[in-house]
DNA sequence: GCAAGGTC
């Protein structure tokens, strides 16, 4: 018999479905002369600290260097602290059992670093020697899942991958679990003071944009604004200059040949430009969009969002929800036409449903080379019934995003009219001329210009128009924003692209700070330790959370380039080279982080007691 | 008590 193992049940079951295996056991699948079992992402973690010996928080065990790491089962926190998870004991003997008797294991984890360590987790953990083959599949149709089967990669392709996982756990842990206790230790021990190659940075984000909008001085200006007459059509145009002083304003807001002043027509139109602008479908979403989307319109935080869509996908609403992927393949792109089809009675959108049965569908979301692990986030095609508002808002969100992403652009007209009189001034206005796929939520744009104006009259070079009203506005210039979960996970994605290195920022390109799966939790960690807190919308840090973010806020361990420095070694290893190496060099960096942050406690130790008030 | 990674 041959065992199939993946990397959560919906993927097991749907490859037993292609096998035509339909015999259910409690926690797989027989048939066909085939087991298909499964995980539930990672079973096993390195183990913590205590496992080596390490017996509570000394600085005498400082740097922890296991010379081998162990693994254990994953943990769940309860009343009486932390036990092994028993459904995943549970699962963990399920699968030995079926190792056990196995001729051969083909493991169909997802095809990635992480679905890689999964599986070998698993297999080192259980001492199985049994041989194994790799499924590797970036799409999980019929057809796309029988040619993988025919097309099985002997196990020890993926050896390097394993490395590169595998370092990358470690290191994980010994930078972490080491900078957490150093600093914890050295502020007095009071509270954890977690530190870590994902949160620190994220803090260390935060906490700068807080303080740039804190320590912002605004400066003030000014501009004048006219409004003219065309034919009883009223419309607003703006200085072009900016002024710096008020008098200087005065001046120029008194040569303006206004009505009131006894100019009967002294706006002179110097230019006209009309020009149309076509603005594409937006791409499909994926759960980090999604994300920003729930917390824009409905004000969810990121683990909301994550915990709604993951309620809609058990339910088998919605297509897998930790995807980092915008697109699909063509073999989806198929079932599409079908999938609106079942929104055709939809109350908010159907009739859009119904209009793109018929029109050409726009395919700028289907890319089979950039769906990775997973494809972008779609209906499943089955009928809700009875969501809660919750979930019925994000299943419309993604269900409206498809219609939106397979409909036609959007055609705008931007007209702009320059005006003299005294002084130039120019009218801005848009127009939309095909509204295409803006008119399935048919929202009004949130970065709409105050000054602008919906239409504008036509007219023509070296007309006089009357001008009826001139103001002077006195405007003041207003810092960044400080962030919210949607434009931190929009920051936690990009990270890369601020790294000024081409090489370092394409390592960074794919992966950000974190993953899909993660910044919900990243952001959730922050919260826990009271690093930030939650101030309306924004996040904000405290007091705590300022203090460790000046202890840290130089060293390497708060920079998002650390992950890409990574990611570009964890390549390396992956394409073959020495992993001992890198292993040093982050042993080596314990060392010194853990040997600074002790040394940092002499100074730091007051100033947390401070923050803990 | 602690990381980051995956998922019910």
């Amino acid at each position: 018999m041959k065992v199939i193992i993946a990397e959560k049940p919906s993927v097991g079951r749907e490859l037993a479905k292609v096998f035509g295996a339909t015999t259910r056991k409690d926690g797989y699948i027989e048939g066909k002369g085939y087991s298909f079992t499964w995980a539930f992402g990672h079973l096993l973690q390195l183990a913590p600290p205590q496992e080596y010996g390490y017996i509570g928080w000394r600085k005498e065990h400082l740097p922890m260097l296991p010379a081998k790491f162990k693994l254990s089962i994953r943990k769940v926190k309860t009343k009486d602290g932390f036990v092994e998870d028993p459904g995943v004991r549970k699962q963990l003997d399920i699968i030995k059992k079926l190792f056990d008797e196995a001729t051969e294991i083909i493991v169909a984890t997802d095809a990635g670093r992480e679905g890689e360590l999964i599986f070998r987790y698993i297999y080192y953990y259980l001492k199985c020697k049994k041989p194994f083959k790799r499924l590797w599949i970036s799409s999980q149709t019929d057809e796309a899942i029988k040619d993988g089967f025919r097309n099985l990669k002997p196990g020890t392709d993926y050896d390097t991958l394993f490395n590169s996982a595998h370092a990358r756990s470690q290191s994980d842990w010994l930078v972490g679990m080491n900078a957490t206790q150093a600093l914890s230790l050295s502020a007095g021990n009071r509270s954890v003071l977690s530190l870590g190659r994902v949160q620190t940075p994220t803090l260390a984000m935060i906490c700068a944009r807080f303080l740039e909008n804190k320590n912002f001085v605004p400066q003030t200006f000014y501009q004048i604004a006219i409004q003219l007459d065309k034919d009883g059509q009223l419309f607003k145009a703006i200085s072009v200059a900016n002024f710096n002083t008020q008098p200087e304003a005065q001046a120029v807001f008194d040569k303006v040949q206004d009505v009131a002043s006894g100019f009967a027509t002294g706006g002179n139109i110097t230019a006209v430009e009309a020009k149309p602008r076509k603005e594409p479908p937006p791409l499909l979403h994926d759960l980090s969009s999604l994300q920003q989307e729930g917390n824009k319109k409905n004000g969810f935080t990121a683990d909301q969002t994550l915990n709604l869509l993951q309620n809609l996908y058990e339910s088998k609403l919605v297509s897998y929800p930790r995807t980092g992927s915008r697109y699909i393949g063509d073999d989806v792109f198929a079932t599409v036409p079908q999938l609106i089809s079942t929104l055709t009675d939809h109350q908010l959108f159907g009739n859009q449903a119904t209009f793109l049965q018929t029109a050409t569908l726009n395919k700028r979301s289907v890319n089979a080379k950039k769906v990775t692990d997973h494809h972008a986030v779609l209906i499943t095609g089955v009928k809700p019934y009875n969501l809660s508002k919750d979930h019925q808002a994000i299943y419309d969100m993604v269900a409206g995003r498809m219609l939106e992403a397979f409909h036609q652009e959007c055609v705008k007209e931007i007209t702009k009219i320059t005006i003299e009189s005294g002084s130039v001034f120019i009218a801005n206005g848009t127009v939309i001329r095909s509204a295409g796929w803006r008119s399935v939520f048919n929202e009004v744009e949130d970065e709409k210009k105050d000054e602008e104006n919906p239409a504008l009259p036509k007219v023509k070079v070296g007309e006089l128009l009357p001008i009826v009203n001139k103001a002077l506005l006195e405007k003041q210039t207003k810092p960044k924003a400080l962030y919210n979960e949607a434009s931190l996970l929009k920051a936690l994605e990009t990270s890369g692209k601020e790294i000024e290195d081409e090489e370092l920022r394409y390592a960074m390109k794919d992966s950000g700070l974190g993953t899909p799966a993660t910044r919900a939790a990243i952001i959730e960690t922050l919260l826990t330790r009271e690093y930030i807190k939650r101030e309306k919308r924004s996040l904000v840090p405290t007091q705590k959370g300022l203090a460790v973010y000046e202890v840290v806020k130089d060293k390497k361990i708060a920079q998002a380039e650390l992950t890409g420095q990574w990611e570009k070694r964890l390549e390396e290893i992956r394409t073959g080279a020495s992993v001992e190496e890198f292993k040093a060099e982050i042993c080596e960096y314990t060392k010194t982080i853990t040997q600074e942050l002790l040394l940092a406690g002499i100074g730091i130790s007051a100033q947390f007691a401070e923050a803990a008030v």
